[in-house]
DNA sequence: ATATGCTCTGCAATCGTTTGCACAGGTATT
DNA sequence: AATACCTGTGCAAACGATTGCAGAGCATAT
């Protein structure tokens, strides 16, 4: 209220030229149009009066909102906040803003998210929600905003993506339990229709091979949704199969922290009685107890370097889509040991 | 790229009226002025040729965006991101796009990223960074974009706020203590420029006094932040103090934390040697070992008040300040018991 | 000296809305 | 029947930038 814009045209009037010249003395991209005493005067004039351009009318004229929007199923989900930040923080650097919206894993949501982006102008999205295989998706590549998907990927190549590699993080975990002598290895799996949940799982299969040691479908388990309950429920039903186990590797630390629940109640101590490994190495994992010994996934940089590959895109849109695998690292804690 | 949208003046154009009836007809305040008729084809035509409205021209002419800016020090601490939430979940059902800024508990930072708002001339704005006197807001106030404060408030009245309320807080958790029959009660205390920590430790205070313990300077130790490793390092000085004391109360469950890594290496049993009580109830402290005792601050409500507040003070700016405070839960874990 | 080209600036249209004002036509009042 | 008052619609001016085009001024080439 207080303080009234102040606009191109109230610099020009100031410095007796037209609005015109003032725009382009003020854009470095159009700067070397006018002559070099003038755009002095003006942008002293405009660093003077206090002038902030617009954003509406900016927008209005080029279509350029310098927003992106970024999709995630749960801001509070501390294998999600991360991304944010990463998202944030080289966004913020390049004068841009974000837009966040929470779906809380419901389609309708995510759609409804989108369209709210779309019409909103955002100059590019970053979705963390994406499915296998997700309509969605589809739907916004076709529209044609620069668009990036971050840990979770669709099927469907020629789009941007930055993950991390979940099959060798999923292999490796296998082998880190083989060698501590483990030979009848369960895993609770996460939901096949995600990227995570699937590529991990065919890690555990492919560990299982690299290492000698059988499939043993009773061995394993899938959960609906990379949650502590349904990891519990897993646990629970894999406890009552009667089947023979050592350890068992999680699809996420959401779902082994289900799985320590469900051993408590059993009254087997985890790292003893039974090893358990998570994926993600969320804050607070080292906490637990027993500290959870799991698959560190680079979350702050997948966040930051999905920003990058967005901006890459937005600045030229011609840019063939990248997709990007970073290496997780295994980190090893108190919930594994030699088996008992 | 694809579909070129359509406006105002294509769907006039197809209806056979002024752009100006179409921009009445649509929009639900000025409909009653154009006959039911008339509106009734517009709106329908609107349907039919998928007709969304260009924000950037709408905010050109009106100077309203439907953004509100969010300000908080750490999108990835689990005492911040459920604020988020509760402020998307209530704005989003409005209509508004919520733009966060993750500000480290920089000053610089706060600064820059209230003004990017400003610029981007946002609706309204909640912070979550104040200080207790904290001149970047009193800026914000004067400025007169509507402003609510979320979690931690400035002394200044008149400005809107929802907290929780810190002393009685503090306050019922001496008590419990008093009541296990603790004689001898540290304090682990926060920063005192920010009113969660400032306010908590007066509540300890308070507490002491309601249940006629002594206060002894001796026993308070003050953290420069709310973070493990100061939690740690005051824990390690209070225990080098050599005083005598069966339990510490800590100014947020981050400190507690860190009073429990440096418990640990000392050999002492939380819980049992020295009871320890957090304050939040974030996300997990319940699986910390020992399983944690703390003040649930309502932090998801908080986030959807204050954002309910925001939307009052944007719909009419003369709507007075208003300041709610939530009312905490003690949540009874393992880490307090009996004074050995 | 004329033509040619280059550099800089201004003019005016445009982006898609909203909204004050004018005005046409109809209804109600006297 | 003349006047006043509504009601509904159109016109055109904003909002504050960007940008194609035209032209003024000047230097260079012929």
């Amino acid at each position: 209220m207080a303080s009234s814009r102040v606009t191109l045209r109230d610099i020009a009037e100031e410095v007796g030229v037209n609005p015109s010249t003032v725009s382009r003395a003020l854009n470095p991209k159009t700067r070397g149009m006018v002559t070099g005493e003038i755009a002095r005067q003006i942008t002293e004039a405009a660093d003077r009066m206090g002038y902030r351009p617009n954003p509406f009318a900016y927008s209005l004229r080029t279509n350029r909102s310098f927003t992106v929007g970024v999709l995630v199923p749960d801001l509070t989900n501390p294998a999600f906040a991360p991304i944010i930040k990463g998202i944030d923080n080289v966004l913020e650097a390049s004068g841009y803003s974000v837009m966040v919206a929470n779906t809380d894993n419901v389609a309708e949501r995510e759609r409804r998210n989108v369209a709210k982006f779309r019409e909103r102008h955002v100059d590019g999205l970053v979705i963390a929600t994406a499915r296998r295989h997700d309509p969605l998706i589809d739907e916004c590549r076709a529209e044609g905003t620069p668009l990036v998907l971050a840990v979770r990927r669709t099927t469907n190549s020629g789009i941007s993506s930055v993950v991390s590699d979940e099959v060798t993080g999923g292999e490796t975990i296998v082998s880190h339990l083989a060698q501590l002598g483990h030979r009848r290895v369960a895993c609770i799996a996460g939901p096949q229709e995600l990227s995570t949940g699937f590529e991990r799982h065919q890690g555990y299969v492919r560990g299982l091979n690299a290492n000698n040691l059988e499939y043993d479908a009773g061995l394993v388990e899938f959960c609906d949704a990379f949650t502590e309950e349904e990891g519990r429920r897993a646990a629970s039903r894999l406890l009552a199969s009667g089947r023979d186990f050592t350890a068992i590797v999680a699809a996420n630390d959401m779902i082994a922290i289900g799985i320590y629940d469900e051993l408590q109640t059993k009254g087997l101590v985890c790292g003893r009685d039974i090893s358990v490994v998570g994926y993600d190495d969320m804050l607070f994992s080292s906490k637990f107890d027993p500290p959870l010994t799991t698959m560190h996934s680079p979350l702050l940089d997948i966040g930051a370097e999905a920003a990058r590959i967005l901006l890459e895109q937005i600045e030229d849109p011609e840019t063939p889509p990248r997709s990007v695998k970073m290496t997780p690292e295994l980190i090893l804690r108190k919930s594994t040991g030699k088996p008992a």
